[in-house]
DNA sequence: GACAAAGTATATCGGATCGATATAAAATTG
DNA sequence: CAATTTTATATCGATCCGATATACTTTGTC
């Protein structure tokens, strides 16, 4: 999904800043979608520039440097369009899974290394997951619960899958 | 992983054109790393000015526009120097997780066909790595294995994961 | 209260990547 | 033997990402 439909898909929750649109994305779908300042920046300027978002008055009181975007409407038919159009990919890209698929050119503890560092922080994404000490409520509980027990899913088994198929990488 | 240590470790398990690089990587490790043309081809490009790769005489009874090329020694422990160095990623990037993410958007008709286009797609990916006709023999048989039944583990979960959940998306 | 550290916040740049496209020869199929 | 598919290289533009720069605010602590 690119910036822009994130962005507006994003803002279609309420008004926020661009620092506020990265942390709800890594907040609901890290792993699953993301972006980063480099691509949510210039996203914004375009959107605004095609009347999609507009500026809000800043809360006067607050710090003058926050930029609070709010979805027009014709943001919104222009998100719906997109959301109906694209065929949404799905894609899992690893660079651990190349490095094993190389694993005859690196050492056996350089292998060792790599999965046990995947293997701890995966239980540790996973723990932080089961205790969500998470500050931001997510605007469609169901959706969030959703793509977060996904997650724990597919995290459970490739723990479960290095467990018992590591030693197929043995040399 | 880059384009370039990606075509320079298909290479180290034998010499091949860009094309055979691109179809090696698609049987071997599809959705977990690829690249598409308009990578390939330039980073080849780079290596070759590096000195990292080499032409290999083209097979004289062969079609003439074929360009095979073989990995040079400072290309294996370059290669071998940048497997050890990567940190490598993990990513799960899904455009369908978005989309269901923002299901509130859109109709429940589109929301239930994506769903089972993808399950679709699943199962008979599934399918074709159960009955393997693919003409191409992986090098190391163990760590073709190791990543087809991963992706496989990872299918099964989230087909389950769909059939047991999706009614949290209803609204 | 002074000062350092961490967090908040916007923005840009260059390199990398991807999808679309152009081209054309060889193999296959009807 | 004509039409289609597969093989094969290559480039272009749009986008994306990581790194970096900048600066203000909050927090912690001595």
């Amino acid at each position: 999904m690119d910036a822009k439909t994130l962005c507006l898909g994003l803002l279609s929750f309420g008004d926020a800043s661009g620092y506020d649109l990265k942390k709800h994305a890594e907040s609901a779908g890290d792993h699953f979608f993301a972006a980063g300042f480099g691509s949510i920046y210039p996203a914004l300027s375009t959107l605004l520039n095609q009347g999609l978002i507009e500026p809000t008055a800043k809360s006067s009181g607050g710090r003058q440097d926050r930029k609070i975007y709010r979805i027009t409407a014709a943001g919104r038919s222009e998100l719906i369009r997109m959301l109906s159009m694209d065929e949404p990919r799905h894609l899992l890209r690893s660079d651990l899974f190349a490095l094993l698929y190389f694993s005859h050119l690196v050492t056996p503890e350089r292998i060792t290394q790599v999965i046990d560092e995947r293997l701890a922080a995966m239980a540790s994404e996973l723990a932080a997951t089961r205790n969500p000490d998470s500050p931001l409520k997510h605007p469609h509980p169901a959706s969030a619960r959703f793509v977060a027990g996904l997650k724990s899913a597919l995290f459970e088994t490739t723990i479960q899958y290095f467990r018992e198929n590591r030693a197929l990488l043995d040399h």
